[in-house]
DNA sequence: AATGAATGAGCATTCATTCAT
DNA sequence: CATGAATGAATGCTCATTCAT
C-alpha cells in the first residue's frame, strides 16, 4: 500500500520529468500526476531535493547491480553481452530512466551522497574492462576511455531507439549494437 | 559593444548551466555573472524562454556547419577523423555547450523552432555514413545505430575528459579515441 | 469563510483604490489589508486584472439592480426619490464604489465584458424617463441630458458628502437634494 | 520651439490618460507619443509626479480662471450662464481634460499643492452662489449641494456630448441643460 | 495518515530614472 | 540640449513547504 504510494510517486516524477526537464518539475505537478495530495509528498520526503535523491538511488539500484549479480562469472565478452542486452532492454522499457539521471546530476538537487553513487556501474565495468586486458581480451587503452565509448553508445543506442517512431529493440538489433561496441574494444 | 554583451550574457548563462543546471539558472545570476544589470537582459530578450532558445540556436550554428565546410571534400574516414578531431576539440574546450545542449532540448523552455533544428548535425553524418557504405567502408549497418555509437561515444569521451582531473586532450587520446570508433564502425 | 475571504479581498481593494487609486494599488498591499498572503490572492484570482474586474462585476451587480426591483411599481416621482435616496445612501456608506467604478473603467485592466455591462443603471433610468415624459410628468428634453443631470449631481453629491468632514447624510439633505434634482426635471 | 515640445508632452500625456488611466502611463510612452527621448522629458520635469502636476496646473489655469476674468462683472444668472456655456465648450472640446483631473486627484501623483488648487473653481462657484442667496436670486440650500449639483451635471453631461456618437454640443443643448441647471438652483 | 488551502520567500519582469555619448 | 541604452528598485507572480482539519 505504503509502496504503491511510493512507486507512483516515482513514476509520475519521471514521466513529468520527460515532459518538462527537471527545471520544470513542480511538487504540485508530481502530487496530481500521483493522485495524491501535495501535502502527502511530505509524509514520504522530507523535501523535493530529498524525493529526488531518492528517486535517484532508487534507478541506480535497479538497474547496474541488478545485473552485475546474475553475471559476474560468466566469460568478458559474454558477460558484457547479457549487460548489454539487459541495460539496453531495460532503457528501452523505460527511457526516462536515462533523461531523469542526466538532468539530475547537474541539477541543484544532488546531494553529495547522490555524487558518490553515480560511479557504481562504471567502476564495475572498469573492474571487468581491466581484467579484459590482463586477459588479452580488450585493447590496450585507457578503461575510462572504453568506458565512454560503452555507456556512451548505450545511451544514445537506447535514446534513439525510444526516440524513432520506426525502430524498435529487436533480438537483431541488440546483436548488431554490441557486435559494434565489442569490435570497437577488442584487442 | 552590443556583441561583446550579448556574448557576455551567453558565456554567463552556458557557464550556470554547467554549474546549476537549466534548473537552477535565474536571470539574476545570468546578469550578476555577465556583469551587467538584470533589467538589461530585457533589452537583449524578450524573457527567460527567448534567451535560451537564442543561445541553444548560436551554438547549434557555431558547432556542426563549421566543421562541415572545411572538410567536405576529404576521403569519408579522413573527414571522420577530422570531425572527430575537431568536434572534441571543440566539446573539450567548453564542454558546458554539451550539458547546455542537452538540458535545453527537455526543458520547459524550448521554442518549436528550436526543437526542429536538433538533427542539423546528425543529418549530415548520416548522408556521410551512407556514402561510406555504398562505398564499402563501412559496416552495412542502421546509419542510425552508427550515428549513436559515434555521438554518444564522442560526448560521453569528452565529458569524461572534462570531468578526470587526470586527463587531458593530447593528441594521442584524439587518436586513439577515433581508433576506436573507426574500428566499430568501418567494414 | 471563503466568501468571507473574498469580501476581504473586495473591501481591501476599494479601500486602497480610494487612498491610492488605481494607479497604486500593489497586489501586497491588497493582501496586506486584506490580511492574508500575497499567493493566497492567485488562489482565488488568475492575476490583478482579473481581481479587478471580478470587483467591478460585483460592485455593478450590487447597486442598481438591488434598488430596482424593490421600487418598479410605485409612481414615477415617488420611484425616483426612492432611488435618490437609496443610492445616496449606499454611496455615502461606502464611496469608494464611486471611485473604483470611476478609475477602473480607463484603466488597463478592463476586460470587454466589463465595458459591456456599464450601462445597467443608466438603462433603467432612461425608460423611466421616457414614461415619465409620455405622461407629462417629467421635461420633454433628451433623456440622456436629464440622465447626465441626475447621475452627475449623485455622483458629486455623495462625492461631497463623504470628503466634507462636516456633512452627513440626513434626512434632510436627502429630501432637499432630491427636491433640486425634481426641480430640473420635472415639467 | 520649447513651449511646442511641452504641448507635445501634455498632449501626449493626456491622449494616453484617456487611453489607459493614469495607471497606465509611463514616461516611456509619453516619450514616444510625444516622438522625443524617454530622457528629454527629465529635461523639462524632475520627474514623473512633475510632469502630471504641471500637466493638472496648466490644465486648472486654462478652464476656471480664464472664465472668471471675462465675466466677473455681470449679474449672476448671465454669469452663471457664460461660465456654463464656456466650461462645457471647453470639455467638450477636450474630454480628456476630464478624466485626466478625475484620475489624478485620487492617484499617488498629486502634490500637496495641486489638492490645494482642486478648490479654485468651486470657491469661485461658491462665492457667486453666497452672493445669489443673499439676492434671493438662488435656493437657500447648502451652497456646496448646488455647487454638487451643476457641477455633477456639467462633468456629466460633457462627457455625455463626448462619448454619444449622435450628440453634438449645438447652442441649443447649451441652453437646453443651463436651463435645467438654473431652474433646479434658482428660487 | 491524508488533505489541500494558505503561506511567503524567491524569482521574472517592468519601468522610472540616469548618464555616457 | 537631446538621446536611448543601461540601471536596479519595485512589483507581479510562482511554488516549495506548512498546518489546521
Amino acid at each position: 500500500m505504503k509502496d504503491d504510494k511510493l512507486n507512483r510517486i516515482f513514476d509520475a516524477t519521471l514521466s513529468l520529468t520527460g515532459k518538462v526537464g527537471i527545471a520544470g518539475l513542480k511538487m504540485s505537478s508530481i502530487a496530481k500526476e500521483a493522485s495524491i495530495a501535495t501535502g502527502t509528498l511530505y509524509l514520504y520526503f522530507k523535501n523535493k531535493e530529498d524525493l529526488l535523491n531518492a528517486l535517484y538511488f532508487k534507478l541506480q539500484k535497479e538497474s547496474a547491480p541488478a545485473l552485475i549479480s546474475e553475471i559476474k562469472n560468466l566469460p568478458i565478452d559474454i558477460q558484457l553481452y547479457k549487460m548489454w542486452a539487459l541495460a539496453l532492454k531495460k532503457l528501452v522499457e523505460n527511457n526516462l530512466r536515462i533523461i531523469f539521471l542526466e538532468q539530475f546530476l547537474i541539477s541543484p538537487y544532488v546531494s553529495a551522497s547522490s555524487k558518490e553513487m553515480d560511479s557504481r556501474f562504471k567502476n564495475y565495468l572498469k573492474g571487468l574492462l581491466e581484467k579484459g586486458k590482463k586477459e588479452n581480451q580488450i585493447k590496450d587503452v585507457d578503461s575510462n576511455i572504453l568506458i565512454a565509448l560503452v555507456i556512451g553508445f548505450l545511451r544514445n543506442f537506447s535514446t534513439h531507439i525510444v526516440n524513432d517512431k520506426n525502430s524498435k529493440l529487436s533480438e537483431k538489433s541488440i546483436d548488431e549494437s554490441f557486435a559494434l561496441c565489442w569490435e570497437a574494444i577488442k584487442r
